[in-house]
DNA sequence: ATATTAATTTTACGCGCGTAAAAAAATAAT
DNA sequence: ATTATTTTTTTACGCGCGTAAAATTAATAT
């Protein structure tokens, strides 16, 4: 910082701060396991010198490293982008170094992802996989080498614990709350959903109609990939088509399906909501971003992002200190969050 | 892979190549760098043995890491998650290790990031800078070390080039547009746009107008950070309750109010779009991924998403490579996506 | 076949740090 | 003050690789 002379490396710094260099070097390891005297000595020195060890060469030797990978399978979805802005917080809150990858879709990227990470010798990492098209055995593989939490979405006994949403709560708890104020709803999803929360939804949705003694209807889309406000706007057109939906109540799978059903509608002139002059009320799930924006705004289910991320984060920095302990299968309630759309 | 013994290191690595250890390191570093022959034996003894460089040790000794930085002001605007899944795929293919970072709307953590960046020894980096409010002496400092290639936002004179939209031609177009299918449009923005793209897009409206012969309105809202389409609505309430727009047609400075302004128009009772029901038109700019879903669609301005990516990245590779050049400004013209809203 | 040039191998050193073991010093307990 | 304990210093080695210089080999030209 200041007109000081340029320090080269460790061994310089420590000298110019009276030190010898493996106790600096135990200083930034863990700052906790020198003597007080020392490590204000060292911090004093630090400010008045500017010197960062040379991360090549510490990661190099170190057993472990303090690098975390956040692994999430579709960044532009604006959902994962904002839970992994929260897991990366936590990360560097708990003393790590996170760097973050998107699988974009592609499951052969994921495993490609995953093989680079390796070589970076991570202490653990964060993984959010794409679900179904997952490549299970090379996930397994990196999690016997590199400890992994899962969050989101679960492969089921991977790695050392999934930390995500109860999803059969989320959709029994809007199932429940559409029943009480108006038709029982049909259920909209995709034939082949890429993602495992899915199931549970659908079985979550299957509950409640059959507890509150009203007729399930399942209405399932064609469609591929994670382009999903498409897929919906594409399956809404097609249920139109083909004599409408069975009930005036459409309750998505998730959200960014219903934003696709909400412009199928609004390009069919059909009137979303819950006020008079509308004829048909659609819900979604996830609390994506872009959900109060939606017109008419959408009723759904909030993720507990922070407390889902904080979770995970705290359960691997166990895996990290080498805990061992049973599969772990921890999920947060949802939220249900009442707008104009149902 | 195979059930060969497992190779530690290069120096093992070239003894079962049949080669010697700097040959072997040659290659990693370029694998044009030797003999056709000598390639052909190394890549077959890496199908057979399974063997990855120990990246700390291979970047603690070279002047210049692969390494490149890819920076963003806000990953949670989808527009930004696709422009970096574009850079990042055209780093891989330029044989880059592109790592990706968010300023989350932050100016002291697009600092931070930096200074956290220049320990990597980057061989470039990309960066969409915040705008009005990046600490531009410290990205300066940060410029003079690493090159460093700025996109979507420019900041006067920094670093190696600037690859972005040509903001100015964006919005004209759409207000030449708006003035030959409807009543000349209003421009609405924010006071204090985060980006200098605002201004350039509102003096292209202002000289469409000029130049049309119509009398310009700008309408400046209040409200600070990244939440664009909260700010977009509460903005368009102000103005509902304050007489209204001054005209029917309203051009927004990007597609994040826009949206927001539909939802406001929506709460208010507001029909949009280009029918004889429809009481405003509602223009936007960027082409975000779910412009196309907004009810009505949103009419916008398309982004060349692909074409400044490679040519921000060829640009970079050029100045990895050390070529010295004036300051250069790269700007791609925008195309007319024409939906529903206007 | 011989000289010339380019590619490769040998040899050798260093990078900046982790870390283990033994010796010395500082602190705490008695 | 003496002993026991914790912290720091010394000493020493190694990690996995980059890279320079000299010696060797292979490819090309004459």
């Amino acid at each position: 910082m200041s007109n000081s002379p340029k320090i080269r490396n460790m061994e310089e710094f420590a000298s110019v701060s009276g030190l010898s260099r493996p106790t600096v070097s135990k200083y930034f390891n863990d700052p906790d396991s020198v003597r007080a005297s020392t490590r204000a000595r060292i911090e004093q020195s630090l400010e008045e010198y500017d010197y960062t060890p040379n991360i090549y060469a510490m990661n190099q030797n170190r057993k472990l490293t303090k690098n975390v990978g956040i692994l999430v399978p579709y960044l532009a979805d604006p959902f994962f982008a904002e839970i992994a802005r929260n897991v990366e917080q936590r990360c560097i809150d708990a003393g790590f170094r996170p760097t973050l990858y998107s699988s974009h879709g592609d499951p052969n990227l994921e495993v490609e992802i995953l093989e680079s990470l390796r070589s970076l010798k991570p202490a653990g990492v964060l993984m959010a996989p794409l679900g179904r098209s997952s490549i299970r055995g090379e996930i397994e593989k990196f999690c016997n080498y590199v400890p992994t939490v899962l969050f989101d979405s679960n492969i089921p006994d991977l790695g050392f614990a999934f930390v995500g949403s109860n999803n059969t709560q989320f959709s029994m708890l809007m199932a429940e709350y559409l029943c009480r104020t108006g038709e029982p709803p049909c259920f909209f999803e995709m034939q082949f959903p890429s993602n495992p929360n899915a199931n549970k939804r659908r079985q979550g949705y299957l509950d409640a109609m059959e507890r509150l003694g009203h007729e399930p209807k399942v209405i399932k889309i064609e469609g591929e990939g994670w382009a999903f406000e498409e897929i919906g706007r594409l399956g809404a057109h097609k249920v139109f088509e083909t004599g409408g939906f069975p009930s005036s109540t459409v309750l998505c799978s998730n959200d960014r399906l219903a934003i696709g059903v909400l412009t199928a509608c609004w390009e069919k002139g059909v009137r979303v909501g819950i006020d008079s002059n509308a004829s048909i009320r659609v819900a979604g799930q996830d609390d994506h971003p872009l959900a109060r924006y939606t017109c008419p705004p959408l009723t759904t289910i909030a993720q507990e992002y922070e407390a889902i991320s904080s979770y995970a984060v705290e359960v691997l920095a166990k895996a990290v200190e080498g805990e061992k302990k049973p599969h772990e299968s921890k999920l947060f309630e949802g939220k249900l969050i009442m707008r104009d759309s149902a």
